[in-house]
DNA sequence: CGTTTTATGTCGGGCATCTGACAGACAGCG
DNA sequence: CGCTGTCTGTCAGATGCCCGACATAAAACG
């Protein structure tokens, strides 16, 4: 489920702090941002941002229908993508520079485009996961399949009594997963009431029986529709 | 709709071919596919494929659905992820490296860095097209955006009169949309009947009314499902 | 040219999920 | 405490799509 990449992580940010004096002035800004406020991109062009500290959600906006790619954290990269904004989460600083600016600057840089890489790579794991969620499972499914990297982030084993802490709210979950916050509660709530979990208090559940939740996270109801 | 990265395509392929000599032997093997015939993985390790001719299927196996991430022509490069196989749509060679070895070798390499850079930007962005599809366009809006892309890609102006080559079958469709045969084919001839266009011979069409393209294409009608 | 294989078209039934609407639960704050 | 806003639960109706089955058309092949 997505290998930590932790070298990468580290060292970037660690690079741009030390070796940032090394860059010419003025390709990495550094910005702060509060919960709830949006990076608007000041022109057309393609940006790469680095989370310093805090949480930046990406996210599509088509319509009135909101998906959310990632929740991006200290030392995760991403390329602002057409059609693709960010918004914190929680209070939040990064570095973000223009994609050419970096490209040309970086081009003799092998750490830096080590870093790029890896953060790419990350970035297209993340979206393949999403992908896969989407063509082959039902919302339980994604719903069993988000309980469970959640429980694995939070370093939670993966047995009865041990309590998942749930970063999300329903819609915010909903939006991660594809569905409606309708569609989150209810089944949810049905999850619970066939004992996989039960509800701790807000924001917790407490796992209970642990095959069901692994018989729908591996995808048992394949998604058809 | 996906900017050509051109240089980054014509150069990886000119790299290796003439700087290959300056890497370590065996790094890279030239590999020849017939058609049909599946990329398995020796082991369990990551590789990285580069496309010299030919054209080879990306795709998901889950349980007995297949959904196909892109075609890879040459000059595109992929890494072998988990759960992801590959299929020679065609005769077609190629080069292979075992990840590591390429991470190791290319550290000190700028202009593969920047090739492998370039390479999975573009992996990265047709794996969106495909989640953007899926997330938020009905099977119709799917069709009519891979018309759109099929004529963008064969430079033909999206006018009435102009015949556009579909490079792929009912099923094969399908299966890069996200959805079944049937499916396909009805709403294909729903369009037709709507006059969007006409069926020329097989595998092409004629344009007709292209602004009832480019509404489906654009999510006039937006997936809720 | 007939036969076989493969690609395409069409239909009816079923189902997961969306929509909209409303009610209850919880949290923050004066 | 009581008010107010936000989060959560639940329902009934509508729908887009899948599935299985079968019919037709087009290619492949002797």
């Amino acid at each position: 489920m997505m290998p930590p990449h932790s070298p990468a992580h580290s060292s970037i940010l660690a690079l741009l702090e030390t070796e940032g004096s090394h860059l010419p002035r003025g390709v990495f800004q550094k910005v702060a941002f509060e919960r709830g406020q949006l990076l608007t991109h000041p022109d057309d062009a393609d940006y790469i941002v680095i989370i310093k500290t805090g949480c930046m959600r990406a996210f599509w906006l088509a319509f009135d229908r909101e998906l959310s790619l990632a929740y991006l954290r200290p030392g995760d990269m991403f390329s602002t993508h057409t059609r693709l904004h960010m918004q914190a989460s929680e209070p939040t600083r990064l570095f973000i520079a223009r994609r050419t600016a970096v490209e040309q600057v970086l081009a003799v840089h092998p750490a830096f485009q080590q870093a790029l890489v890896h953060g790419l790579a990350k970035v297209l794991g993340q979206t393949m996961t999403l992908l896969e969620d989407l063509a082959f499972h039902h919302a339980r499914g994604r719903i069993a399949r988000y309980v469970v990297r959640s429980a694995a982030q939070a370093g939670i084993a993966l047995q009865p009594g041990q309590v998942v802490p749930l970063a999300l709210g329903m819609e915010e979950m909903a939006a991660l997963l594809g569905t409606t916050r309708q569609t989150v509660s209810t089944e949810f709530n049905a999850m619970i009431r066939e004992g996989a979990f039960a509800r701790e208090r807000r924001g917790y559940l407490r796992l209970r029986d642990v095959s069901l939740l692994e018989n729908w996270a591996s995808g048992d109801g394949i998604r058809n529709t």
